[in-house]
DNA sequence: TATTGTTATACTCTATAACTATA
DNA sequence: TATAGTTATAGAGTATAACAATA
């Protein structure tokens, strides 16, 4: 958290500046290692850019899914974003309670439940997309639009 | 971790057969949201990699560390792998426990101590290095020699 | 005063097992 | 039998605060 900066500078200061004396070589050459430091350096960035909306990452992207596959069933919505069954339970149970989703039990099969954005639901995804892409011009801000590109196709590639 | 091949398999079945049906259109074009995605499933690669080592990714970074510099002070090595001093406590004595490095009171300054590998850390550390070599190779397996140095550059200019 | 290392603690994320009600 | 959702629980990772010893 403290590394990372919200103005336009680099999102990450890790190894430029964290003790210049010790070496990691090894480590620094490992990809795995490279998209954990970068991945989670884009992760705090982002949680701070949802400071204030009381959001967290992962109740945003359930937003997101359910905005573009209104009545979507909760266990669909898990299995895409790989978040396991028994976590979306309490998760979902939260945003119900935050009043930004409804959840209507299915007809057809009465196990089921399909899930809708309220209106306070969609203004807030509105607002936190706004954040997002705010939030996504920071972190790439160092990458021309040609290498954001090429990493988001590499990415895909693996 | 079942969506995660050990064989020469893609390494992210992820978007491709996760629930086809659910549209993620929004997700899908967000670096950081890829980017995440990509770093846990090299996370899972990588732990099921270590698997009958009895290590942690971390630990094996901390050896990896003490390898590159031998003597450094645990402060140091929590600097440079972003561990919190607080947290490296514990992991440190776990490692000692196992006998796989020492921790060595620093003359100097007596409030600081100096790690150093064992014979056994530093066995261990090789069979590690071995297994994490081959991880990469499976995990970077879709992308050519040319795709991996632009990965890196990539997200080393992040 | 500041720093090294420690302990205790708490919060999030993740993973598993067992349960219900439906199919 | 299998599936949708729930509950309880446990583990890892991460974060802060307070402390003792030393600088």
């Amino acid at each position: 958290m403290s590394v990372i900066s919200v103005e336009n500078k680099p999102v990450l200061q890790l190894l430029d500046d964290r003790s210049p004396d010790v070496r990691t070589e090894f480590l620094n050459n490992l990809a795995g290692y490279r998209l954990r430091q970068v991945s989670n350096a884009f992760m705090s960035d982002f949680a701070a850019a949802m400071t204030g909306t009381g959001m967290r990452p992962v109740q945003v992207s359930i937003l997101s899914v359910v905005d573009e596959n209104p009545g979507v069933r909760q266990g669909e919505i898990g299995r895409a974003l790989g978040v396991a069954r028994a976590n979306m339970a309490p998760l979902m149970a939260e945003l119900e309670g935050m009043k930004l989703l409804e959840r209507i039990p299915d007809e057809a099969d009465r196990r089921a439940v399909s899930v809708f954005l309220t209106k306070s639901g969609q203004a807030m995804l509105k607002n936190c997309k706004a954040r997002i892409r705010a939030h996504e011009h920071r972190t790439l801000g160092r990458l021309t639009e040609s290498e954001r590109k090429t990493l988001l196709r590499l990415l895909n590639k693996i």
